[in-house]
RNA sequence: GCCGGAGUGGCGGAAUGGCAGACGCACUGGACUCAAAAUCCAGCGCCCUUCAAAGGCGUGUGGGUUCAACUCCCACCUCCGGCACCA
């Protein structure tokens, strides 16, 4: 089926380009030259091998970078490895090989298949997280942070996963459960490194505006921040010499505070709780401390607590409520106490039905007899002898009133973060080592000159089983002495999480083999901002988050001199495995509708277990929004694209595309699939698609059984129709390109070519424009064909093709004409031809003038050389 | 529940408010062939009628704005992603 040599052609300029060294990037910037730093998220180098999803993004980004560099740009486009992390580790845990031995065998077996696919990365640049001359500058950076009282230590509730052995933060959670495995995580304190990113929430929440980012990240990282602004208000404690301090968004209905409640970890609960509570206080808070985040998460409907026995007196009415706790009080946001309003907020309000708690209306607008009302309004119920909001509307009250306790002392405009600090520490073997030491307990920063520290060799990577990582099982590690005085000290057994390699290493690209700083300041300011950052939306939140805290921490510290480190960013959409039909079989193996199928494969009726069995396309047809089985179309099944998963078998190796296809297919194919950051599932018959335009381009050109070119292609001279081809061609791949949108650009290109084949004269200029529109896209077949056509160098540099409208002038226009809106025909005029023309050649045209027989033409629109709409009656 | 995005043929998808369905896949017919594959040519939203021409309906649903709506506005439905007791 193979027609073109793909094979032969990609080994032979892959070996070309790397010989020739064509795509390094000079060390030095070139001054003259204006540059583009454009940038893949790099891969974790798994033992699974790159995967179908991989490619898309670094196709898209190498299409970008090839046509940079036509367009005279210095580019900027390296690769590199994200190497630490658990999978090496949790292998080295069954088998006893080195995590870096995995590593390594890893990133060969990438760094093939990358290679094989013809990106155009400045390999000379490559950097690996693991590597002591990379971390040594994580570690630096570390010493920043904690230079800057940015990162501390903590004994913190963490999430600790009793079958991973290790912490997990927050995000790496989720409904309780790892996100890596799925395993069952439980709450216990521990001491943890701490890194204090909510001191940057205001700046990473307002630079946001900046970024030329979609809407939709910005607003995750916008939520995730979680800015609220509001008050912070003090209550009394009824005969106690303190108060207890709550924030609240709406201070306008302190009035309605009926209660308060404080988390069951809040620190005065074991002051203020009664004697006669006390007992009942306790058992509450130790079950509280017991309950995973699943359970509290499964719980959330049901509201639970406890009463400690102590009142509180709200500042503005005096009246004596009661304290409560329960976990539905977070302690780790705002103060970890809140006041209780339970007629203006729905949390409050289950609380208080649950308890039998005063509900006390003070905004209106709302029937709170039967569910809270949370929305602005009017106060109510409302004043004291000092002061009064009755009657303001929401924002004024809450204005007036912040200032009468402000000028009171018990209270003060306030702003609240969701953002918590960024827990630091892992409990393992395969991460950057802290450069701390702690003498008498007390930590110390490591001499900077004495970076890298780096990991030890150890004989098992068994845990510790306390929770420590192995680094805590070799004595001589973790016994060393101070430098400064030789006394006894000892070293930070945690590591840094996989996040901490992934925060900076675009600044290690642009000076990757630098001794002496981690990036030089003339190099960073010619390069940085990254111009276009591409990757997965899974790290939409987190690993962009980080990077931009560090960097802004950097840029403080004057190491970079741009306040955010990635101007665009771009989220390719996931790549989904093939279409699958599945028809569900009862017990008896009658077939069953899928509309009675529910989750996890029961009959929703009976609830008999069903059978699910994939069905071939062949045998599935369309009736109404359904897909049903053709041999019994009452039968309806389901038609659905999958995650590609090992375990689903829908998995589809870049490696076999290769071989069977060819890279240039693979590149183009995952282009021309649909738009770069939509979900699209894939399709083999897809890629024999593309893989056909790419042989037809090839006969276009080539006599493939003389193995040279066709007599077709002359030096002869463009007509002015294969002229306004071309450039019409030029036009829409150009702009489609700068905006990513590859699939169409491709199109344009298939436009082209099925034209081209029915020109009997191909003239040698036209045709060696349009091999170089295809060059960024499928670059191993441009090359072979610009050299046939009698090219000695590569086209990498060769400037790429300028529009010329003048050629897209026509000399006729077909022009549709409408009648009451109602396309009826189209009129042939000439280029530039005045509205009465058009309007007469209508009225002429046999097809259209049926339409306006015996009426009046009561308005004409005449959108020149577009469109003609009659308005008759 | 809240926030964001998307609904267009059998499928992936295309359309600065101006010819809906480009391009590709699948399918159908034809050419080439002893035959098949490959390749080339033609057709291909739905409905009605038909030898044909012509016509009607069509971009999730219902309204609206406009000479003209896939595109703008309002309401709703479905799907996908994120967040989820954050006071």
């Amino acid at each position: 089926m193979a027609v073109y040599p793909f094979h032969t052609i990609e080994k032979k300029w892959q070996a070309f380009w790397a010989e020739k060294k064509t795509f390094r990037t000079p060390d030095e910037p070139v001054a003259d030259k204006p540059k583009y730093y454009i940038l893949d998220m790099f891969p974790y180098p798994s033992g699974a091998g790159l995967h179908v999803g991989h490619p898309e993004g670094y196709t898209a980004t190498d299409i970008l970078a090839r046509y940079k560099r036509m367009k005279g740009f210095s580019v900027l486009h390296p690769m590199g490895w994200d190497a630490f992390g658990l999978p090496a580790e949790q292998y080295a845990l069954e088998t006893g090989t080195h995590p870096r031995v995995t590593t390594e065998r890893n990133i060969a077996r990438f760094r093939q298949q990358l290679q094989s696919l013809g990106f155009s990365y400045d390999w000379e640049r490559e950097v690996a997280t693991t590597d002591p001359d990379y971390y040594k500058w994580t570690q630096w950076i570390f010493l920043k942070l904690y230079e800057r009282g940015l990162a501390y230590q903590a004994e913190v509730a963490v999430n600790w996963c009793p079958a991973l052995g290790t912490v997990l933060a927050n995000e790496e959670v989720i409904d309780g459960k790892s996100e890596r495995g799925g395993h069952p995580v439980i709450r216990r304190p521990m001491r943890q490194w701490m890194l204090r990113i909510t001191a940057y929430a205001e700046r990473l929440l307002a630079d946001l505006d900046s970024l030329d980012w979609t809407e939709s990240i910005k607003e995750m990282q916008r939520n995730w921040i979680g800015k609220s602004t509001g008050a912070e208000v003090q209550f009394q404690v009824s005969g106690f010499k303190f108060q207890v301090t709550v924030f609240t968004t709406r201070p306008d209905t302190l009035f309605g505070a009926t209660y308060m409640v404080l988390s069951p970890e809040h620190a005065l609960v074991d002051q203020i709780a009664t004697l006669e509570q006390r007992a009942a206080v306790k058992a509450y808070q130790e079950a509280a401390a017991r309950k995973s985040d699943l359970e509290r998460t499964e719980l959330q409907k049901m509201k639970t607590g406890c009463f400690t026995g102590a009142y509180a007196l709200n500042p503005v009415n005096g009246h004596k409520i009661p304290i409560w706790i329960a976990d539905y009080v977070l302690a780790s946001y705002g103060t970890g106490a809140i006041m209780a309003v339970p007629a203006h907020d729905e949390r409050d309000y289950a609380f208080a039905k649950m308890f039998n708690l005063p509900i006390v209306e003070v905004i209106s607008g709302g029937d709170i007899t039967k569910e809270a009302f949370t929305g602005d309004g009017v106060n109510v119920n409302s004043a004291n002898a000092e002061i009064s909001i009755n009657g303001l509307p929401t924002p004024e009250a809450k204005a007036k009133i912040t200032a009468w306790l402000e000028g009171k002392g018990i209270g003060q405009a306030k702003v609240n973060y969701k953002l918590r600090d960024w827990l630091f520490s892992r409990q393992r073997y395969w991460g950057e080592p802290f450069p701390v030491i702690f003498v008498d307990g007390e930590s110390q920063p490591v001499s900077v000159d004495s970076l890298p520290l780096t990991l030890p060799e150890v004989e098992t990577y068994t845990l510790s089983g306390t929770g420590e990582s192995p680094l805590a099982t070799i004595p001589s590690w973790i016994h060393t002495t101070d430098p400064k005085t030789g006394a006894p000290a000892t070293r930070e057994t945690n590591t840094m999480p996989q996040w901490a390699g992934s925060c900076w290493y675009y600044l290690r690209f642009i000076d990757p083999k630098n001794q002496q700083r981690l990036v030089d300041p003339a190099k960073e300011k010619y390069w940085m901002p990254v111009d276009l950052y591409v990757g997965g939306a899974e790290h939409a939140v987190l690993h962009l988050l980080y990077a931009r805290f560090w960097h802004k921490v950097l840029y403080d510290a004057g190491v970079v001199s741009t306040k955010e480190p990635f101007q665009r960013l771009v989220n390719q959409g996931m790549i989904l495995g093939e279409m699958e039909y599945t028809a569900f079989y009862d017990e008896a193996g009658q077939p069953v509708s899928a509309e009675f199928a529910g989750e996890e494969h029961h009959d929703i009726r009976t609830n008999a277990k069903l059978k699910a069995e994939r069905v071939e396309d062949d045998f599935v047809e369309k009736k109404g929004d359904c897909f049903v089985l053709k041999e019994n179309n009452a039968i309806r099944v389901n038609a659905r694209a999958f995650k590609m998963s090992k375990s689903r078998g829908n998995v589809i190796n870049p490696d076999d595309v290769v071989r069977d296809y060819g890279a240039d297919t693979l590149r183009l194919y995952e282009m021309f699939m649909g738009p770069l950051e939509q979900v699209k599932p894939w399709s083999m018959k897809g890629v024999e698609g593309v893989h056909r335009f790419l042989n037809r381009v090839w006969r276009l050109f080539m006599d493939d059984r003389a193995d040279a070119l066709l007599p077709e292609i002359a030096d002869a001279e463009p007509t002015k129709d294969q002229l306004r081809w071309l450039h019409k061609t030029i036009k829409e791949v150009t702009g489609d390109v700068e905006d990513l949108r590859f699939n169409t650009a491709i199109s344009t290109m298939m436009e082209f070519s099925n034209e081209c084949q029915r020109w009997t004269q191909r003239p040698k200029p036209v045709m060696e424009t349009f091999v170089l529109l295809l060059a960024p896209f499928a670059p191993h077949f441009a090359e072979e064909l610009w050299l046939r056509l009698g090219h000695a160098d590569t086209l990498a540099y060769t400037p790429w093709p300028q529009f010329k409208p003048e050629y897209l002038v026509q000399d006729t226009l077909e022009v549709p004409v409408q009648v009451n809106g109602k396309l009826r025909g189209k009129v042939t005029v000439p280029n530039g031809a005045a509205q009465e023309a058009v309007v007469a050649a209508a009225q002429a045209d046999s097809g259209i003038a049926p339409h306006l027989a015996g009426k009046t033409i009561r308005k004409q629109i005449y959108i020149p050389g577009r469109m003609l709409n009659l308005v008759v009656g």
